[in-house]
DNA sequence: CGGCTGGTTGATGTTACTCAACTCGCGTGG
DNA sequence: CCACGCGAGTTGAGTAACATCAACCAGCCG
């Protein structure tokens, strides 16, 4: 298991006013849309930034729900845990994602947030959020996309989940993250996982041996190169057609 | 497969005013904790009730978005289609739930909407929906409460799909039905299924053969009684215990 | 150096899928 | 009326896919 501490609560060195108007994930993040005025606006309530360090916790599941947090640099990793220990990771989250959504339901964190490489986050008050998005019909509108988005990336997991054997699902989840890194300015078709087999089995129902063997296999078919963490996708057409196609037979 | 009839969009004999005032689900449904007056504007936003018939489709993926549905009566199923014909189920959805709000962030439907028997929608246009959510907080906290506790279903189901085995799968899928119909004052321990094996198998991620033994399995167990569509848990303190304790193995 | 974590690969076991036969209930048409 | 086909469900036998168990390697850190 990870060694992980607990993130405190507390203002430390590490805490920085956040500030969405110089922010560079504005056209991203919940400012979308939004004027000048009311992206200050949004900026008094993202009361600050937290650094969070690899394997830290954002949240746990259980406790109290106040903010929602927006990946402002970094990748985590949201997860149920069974009462045996073993955990089902529920979501993949980096820059410009916002975290802690399902919370809003029950009042308290229904999962834990893990962070997979040193992160940063802003912290946006929920109860104040909820008050300026009543003024800023733009932002309301807005975080009613986010909520249906999340919506419909679950649904794609549960199609995965549900009807694709170990090599599709593991190229719909590259593809997934080819897409994600390219929206952010990044390469497409090279980039560095940030889990662990482990953790990609976990979040595609595998263990971890035949994620291995998933990306061994793909490596022999020339999609891919696989080093490690290390992915570059060599020929992505027929990656792609790993999800349309193979479920024809 | 099945030989449904397409949902019309006009104005038809089936087609009555809806009233928020004086519908039963008002405890259930958007409603919750508005006053009066309140649920007199809600009332006025939602704009008609539509019958839909067993097979026919609510709405089709890809199909622009509109309205979000209320069900007032009946059963639900919500899918999404492969090129090669086959379906996963991602949503099955009962009295007093609203479907459609995974079409919000794309503004077209993301999945098919079936009937699995005779049902009653409320039809409820988002745009209006939004304008009042505006000007009504309870209703925007309660609509953002909806949306986020359709994020917690969903990870679930993940959960279900990820991580469970096949008996397990259906003993999770059986508690949660039951749960829900209690909810609606129907009995927790008797109901009837309104999906075929194969749709269960679809939403849980397994072959209806494989459904079938296991409801065999249940029943060898003593832990419930199938006859067709028709479920008696006997045993509802050993069928939970499936889920908790067997992963433990 | 030794121990640890993360990853790969092989051999074997288990689960669920596939294919097939059969039943039951229902509606249709000769 | 019964024969028939059809869809839904159950059950069995054989098989494919994934899990499990185990050995091994590489990199990292104390």
């Amino acid at each position: 298991m990870l060694l992980n501490t607990v993130s405190t609560d507390h203002l430390d060195a590490s805490d920085i006013k956040a500030n969405c108007a110089s922010c560079n994930l504005r056209e991203l993040c919940l400012p979308v849309g939004l004027n000048e005025d009311e992206i200050e606006m949004l900026g008094e309530v993202v009361s600050r930034k937290r650094r969070i360090q690899r394997g830290e916790y954002l949240y746990h599941a259980g406790s109290d729900f106040q903010s929602l947090f927006a990946v402002r640099n970094g990748f985590f990793k949201t997860c149920l845990l069974h009462e045996d220990g073993r955990q089902q990771v529920v979501g993949l989250h980096m820059r410009g994602e916002l975290l802690g959504l399902s919370a809003i339901s029950a009042e308290a964190y229904t999962c834990d947030a893990v962070a997979l490489e040193d992160s940063e986050v802003c912290e946006i008050p929920f109860v104040k959020l909820e008050e300026i998005t009543r003024i800023i019909p733009t932002l309301m509108h807005h975080f009613y996309k986010i909520m249906s988005c999340e919506i419909v990336k679950d649904h794609d997991v549960m199609l995965s989940l549900g009807s694709m054997k170990a090599d599709e699902r593991l190229a719909a989840f590259l593809l997934n993250l080819s897409q994600r890194f390219s929206r952010l300015g990044y390469s497409s078709l090279n980039f560095n996982l940030r889990m662990t087999r482990e953790e990609i089995g976990s979040y595609l129902g595998l263990k971890l041996e035949t994620v291995s063997r998933a990306f061994s296999k793909l490596q022999e078919e020339k999609i891919l190169t696989v080093d490690n963490k290390y992915i570059q996708i060599s020929d992505i057409k027929r990656l792609k057609s790993k999800i349309g196609i193979s479920l024809c037979v």
